[in-house]
RNA sequence: GGUGCCAUAGCUCAGUUGGUAGAGCAAAGGACUGAAAAUCCUUGUGUCACUGGUUCGAUUCCCGUUGGCACCA
């Protein structure tokens, strides 16, 4: 049996790693794992770019359209969930790929969350009221008395991050800080990134005609479905919001499409600046597919057996396209 | 054709009683461990339309040119 692999295929927002996944995933006989926090929810088809029912048929997906969007989610549990699968995938593959857009979601799976306990309703509501009635300013300073050590590096105007700390010093009676041990997780598989991106303008362009597809392929219609849930977290979602906002008589219909359009090109922005620090990727224009496959090829030659040992640190890189290298030039 | 008003950042506009300018939006960069398509942070040099004049100094005042808008013929 050869050594289990795990391609992560990874990349911004319609770069065009749906189409590619299938392909390689048929190339490598291996089963497809979806990382994307939206797609996971059954009622969000369109407006997410989740795989259509033809895709679904050529290669089996998993977290894809498994959820209600009334169902509590998050990363660390996709990682577990994620992980527990491929232990059964893996008997059966030799390769599987890993493929969506949620920055945290790959990192779960490829680096591992630390253990820290879920926040229980109470507690979050019991917070959300403090927050509301109190103040952002006030939780910062019970912050400072509960957990002066992650006070001094968490981001204070991020209400979030101050919110989460406390409500696991209130919920465990121990310091936010004590669960997070900075700890990479190793895993039993090998892991090979390959970024895709495009040239800016390139990126755009298809974000834009895709918004106006989704138009067409009856976005509007799905988003007055889910119109009675829109305060629920999973239609906090681009897409869906700014429809909202119409179907409340608030935006024109056209401001609202427009809108779409512009989050998602700084969704997109935003998951390149997070991927663009993650050295272990290999980076690819979407139509590089063979030059693709030689890099996962070679790989996987390269790391055959090296599981057990230290993973080798830099690995070599080929790269067929670099994301920003045209701003790095100016 | 005549008269008046306007011309400042990618866009909409402030402003400078003459000492080369600033907001909103857009855009770009960044952070990120149980809500992550979330949440949060940072970033404003632009021939102040063009030409000439007055002035120590003009984006600001004056003459003209070009373009836009309005009104009158």
């Amino acid at each position: 049996m050869n050594t289990p692999t795990l391609i992560v295929l990874i990349g911004p927002t319609g770069v065009g790693k749906t189409e590619l996944s299938l392909s390689l995933a048929e190339h490598y006989h291996s089963p497809i794992i979806s990382a994307d926090s939206r797609q996971l929810y059954a009622d969000l088809k369109i407006g997410t770019a989740a795989p259509t029912e033809k895709q679904l048929r050529r290669v089996p997906h998993y977290f894809v359209g498994t959820l209600k969007l009334t169902d509590y989610y998050s990363a660390a549990q996709y990682e577990s969930e994620a992980i527990k699968l491929m232990e059964q995938l893996f008997q059966k593959h030799d390769v599987i790929v890993l493929t969506g857009g949620s920055m945290m979601y790959i990192d779960a799976v490829c680096k591992g969350i630390d253990d820290i306990p879920t926040v229980d309703r109470d507690t979050r509501e019991m917070m959300m009221e403090k927050y509301r009635t109190q103040g952002l300013e006030e939780l910062c300073k019970e912050l400072r008395l509960l957990d002066p050590a992650y006070y001094r590096i968490v981001d204070l105007k991020n209400p979030k991050r101050v919110i989460h700390a406390l409500e696991i010093c209130y919920m465990t009676g121990k310091t936010y800080t004590s669960f997070r041990t900075n700890t990479q997780k190793q895993r039993p598989f090998n892991i090979i990134k390959i970024g895709l991106t495009r040239p800016r303008e390139e990126l755009y362009e298809r974000i834009n005609r895709r918004v106006d597809q989704m138009m067409t392929d009856g976005l509007l219609e799905e988003a007055e479905k889910v119109y009675p849930y829109r305060e629920l977290n999973s239609l906090n979602t681009v897409g869906y919001k700014e429809l909202f906002n119409y179907l409340d008589g608030t935006w024109e219909l056209s401001f609202a499409i427009e809108k779409i359009k512009q989050n998602s090109r700084i969704y997109s922005r935003k998951q390149l600046t997070w991927f663009k620090r993650d050295t272990e990727i290999a980076w690819f224009h979407p139509s590089q597919e063979d030059e693709i496959r030689k890099h996962i090829d070679t790989q996987m030659q390269e790391k055959a057996g090296s599981l057990s040992s230290e993973h080798d640190g830099e690995t070599g890189k080929t790269t067929g396209c670099i994301p920003e290298e045209k701003s790095k030039q100016i």
